[in-house]
RNA sequence: CGCGGGGUGGAGCAGUUCGGUAGCUCGUCGGGCUCAUAACCCGAAGGUCGCAGGUUCGAAUCCUGCCCCCGCAACCA
């Protein structure tokens, strides 16, 4: 018989930049997916890579003096490094600038406009020209540019638009026919409401103001705007082809097992994927599974840093199979997560260097000791047995069925709640007690064999999600991984079977101390690599850019003055700004400061402070600010204004 | 009223769909053990489930109002 064929994706990821933890985070859950599938017995092919185009890596590019290509071409590497580095078990990495993807979007985009789904019309809007940006009425402001606050008028620019309102019934019917298309369930009655219900606007596929990106092949000045070419990646990595002619891997794999994304972009795969599947006349995705995201928590560990954590900066603290156990078993389901240096070392240090590294230390260690290193079944068992061997039999079948609810938490918790259990039992049986009285030798192998076998089933559970610590265990136990249909069966690994001393732990117990030293000692070498290749001297995040040397001259252009608040109010809707009225000599003026943190309003009035007073007017949230309120900043942010250190009056020039 | 998520013992979370003794891991304290990575095992303390109303025999769970936190967006002249 042959396998069934399981096909799993991840998002493909933005390259414009090293992707952090959180973005790795989903390519990790989504090989741990993959690997447990594969030793279920499914064929599967897992697939994951990059979205390459658009206007910000365009930009990107151009501030980094480099080709479009040429950037993404390293940025992927980078990327693709890092999921090697995490030891993904993809079996393809697509690039939306692989030629193949290039041309099979062109061909969709060209049968879709024959059809008749996409149409040429015109972008209607509001348009500014400095700013080169439309806009809907809703989004101005008192009737101007949001973003500069200057005129904008009514343009029209030629695009191509995708009749998404011709297949919302249809999707909706499909919604209702496959309740579990959606996870979390949360999720589908958002769109449902939100997008599906209300009616749903024709989107957007071309772009013109911008040239990074695959042009539509019969009318050039376009370029196929991101989800049309990022979202059939999922089709186009398996050789579809939409002229017919398409690989024989489309048609095993298609439709998808699962598409695993970010809760972000639940949208995008739930309901414009759909119908353009449906367009193309292909069978839509059984799941599309909308994980939470995995925040960082900036604040206390360390002073010199922001908050962005990458995935090898852990591993390099806390090796790969730390941090692959971290973000899988401290992901909740459907809630976003939390990661922490500290919260990262004590996970590991409870649970992988106290409850499972210990417990196969000890075992080995006993088993060495007692009996030179093997491993018998000498038939003595106890009723204390039976409950530690009807846990072993039943973990798979618990773990499977968290797997199939992507429940992969609750997954690994079930297999370490066995492994405590292991550790009870040592407890219950005490061998070393066994060792002291020869008459129960046979006692103490059992005990010890059951222990190994227990090891070693856990580790084939634990394998899809530590693959590299599986591969110790079972090297250490002179086995190999269990097939899972035997994981039922408790009392497989023959007598006989020699155990290895080994030099090092598992895992091995840091403290929040040597967490942070080798961090720090980690960035220390690259800032020195910074510093060397290319010769500026390195910043902290937090030291403000100073242009180069300026004359007198330069200087004398700004006019500043001492300032007296005479009134102050918060700015509505603004998390940040106060808006003070200043009277500078006889003048009267409005200025408008990002100080709301630290100053109220009502402190604000009577103060002198030093303003600049002859820069350019601007609209913050509408309101005309005319001059700029001077403040320190330190490195947390935290500001202060500066005032005169004896009494001034207003108007008084600062020079 | 921009969008979304959340407030459960010291920390991180489960439980909320379909009301019925508040649970897990870590930490703390006490005890046990010594095979093991100061680890392991047992026990205990610790919660008015953000606040206020309502429905109900009964609310963490359902309804109404409010407060606070976080992410996105906006914004830092």
């Amino acid at each position: 018989m042959s396998k069934t064929p399981y096909y799993i994706t991840t998002a493909i990821a933005y390259a414009s930049g090293k992707p952090h933890i959180g973005n790795t985070y989903e390519i990790i859950l989504s090989d741990a997916i993959a690997r447990f599938k594969r030793n279920q017995g499914f064929d599967v092919r897992f697939q994951t890579g990059t979205d390459e185009h658009g206007q910000k890596i365009e930009e990107k590019a151009k501030a980094a003096g480099l080709q479009p290509k040429q950037f993404v071409d390293g940025v992927a590497a980078q990327i693709k490094g890092i999921w090697d580095l995490m030891n993904v078990s993809y079996d393809k990495f697509i690039r939306t600038t692989d030629a193949d993807h290039e041309k099979q979007v062109q061909r969709i985009f060209r049968k879709l406009y024959e059809q008749g789904d996409i149409y040429k019309g015109t972008y209607e809007g509001l348009y500014c020209t400095p700013c080169e940006a439309f806009w809907t009425p809703s989004q101005l402001k008192d009737g101007k540019c949001p973003d500069c606050g200057r005129e904008v008028k009514p343009a029209k620019e030629e695009a191509y638009f995708f009749r998404m309102s011709k297949y919302a019934d249809r999707l909706l019917q499909y919604y209702e026919e496959h309740p579990e298309f959606i996870s979390p369930l949360s999720r589908k009655n958002e769109m449902v409401n939100n997008f599906l219900k209300p009616g749903l606007q024709d989107l957007c596929v071309s772009r013109t103001s911008f040239q990074w990106g695959i042009p539509v092949d019969f009318d050039p000045r376009h370029v196929v705007y991101v989800w049309l070419d990022a979202l059939t990646n999922y089709i186009t990595g398996l050789g579809y082809d939409a002229d017919g002619n398409s690989d024989a891997l489309f048609r095993k794999y298609w439709p998808a097992d699962v598409h695993v994304i970010g809760k972000d972009i639940i949208r995008f795969h739930t309901i414009y994927w759909p119908i353009f599947l449906m367009a193309l006349g292909l069978p839509l995705p059984k799941h599309v599974f909308g994980h939470p995201w995995l925040l960082m928590d900036g604040g206390k560990m360390s002073k010199s840093k922001g908050n962005v954590i990458y995935a090898d900066e852990l591993v390099h603290v806390f090796g790969v199979d730390a941090v692959r156990y971290f973000v899988l078993g401290d992901m909740p389901f459907d809630n976003d997560g939390n990661i922490t240096w500290d919260l990262m070392c004590d996970r590991v240090n409870s649970d992988l260097a106290n409850t499972y590294g210990n417990l196969v230390s000890r075992t080995a260690a006993m088993t060495l000791k007692y009996f030179g290193g093997e491993i018998r079944d000498a038939g003595a068992a106890e009723p204390v047995d039976a409950e530690l061997r009807a846990m072993a039999e039943g973990l798979y079948k618990k773990t499977a069925a968290k797997m199939d609810e992507y429940r992969i938490a609750d997954a690994l918790d079930e297999i370490f709640t066995f492994l405590r259990r292991c550790n009870k039992y040592i407890d219950e049986t005490a061998p070393w007690v066994l060792a002291k009285d020869e008459a129960k030798k046979d006692r103490l192998a059992t005990v010890l064999y059951n222990l190994s076998e227990s090891i070693v089933i856990a580790a084939s559970l634990l394998q899809p999600f530590m693959p590299e610590t599986s591969a110790k265990v079972f090297a250490q136990f002179g086995t190999q991984m269990r097939p899972y249909d035997k994981l039922g069966t408790f009392g497989l690994l023959p007598n006989g079977t020699k155990v290895s001393p080994t030099e090092t732990h598992l895992f091995a117990r840091q403290s929040y101390k040597e967490v942070e030293e080798k961090y720090e000692a980690l960035h220390a070498q690259k800032e020195e690599k910074a510093q060397k290749s290319k010769d500026v001297p390195a910043k902290s995040a937090h030291e403000p850019e100073y242009p180069a040397e300026i004359t007198i001259d330069d200087f004398a252009k700004v006019k500043m003055q001492i300032a007296e608040v005479i009134a102050c109010e918060k700015v509505e809707k603004s998390d940040k700004l106060l808006k003070s009225t200043v009277k500078i000599g006889n003048e009267t003026r409005t200025v408008v400061s990002g100080i709301a943190k630290f100053y109220k309003p009502e402190e604000m009035v009577g103060k002198k402070v030093v303003m600049i007073t002859n820069l350019k007017p601007a609209k913050l949230r509408g309101i005309l600010s005319e001059g700029m309120i001077l403040c320190a900043e330190d490195e947390e942010g935290n500001l202060s204004l500066l005032s005169p250190e004896k009494p001034m009056p207003s108007g008084s020039g600062i020079f």
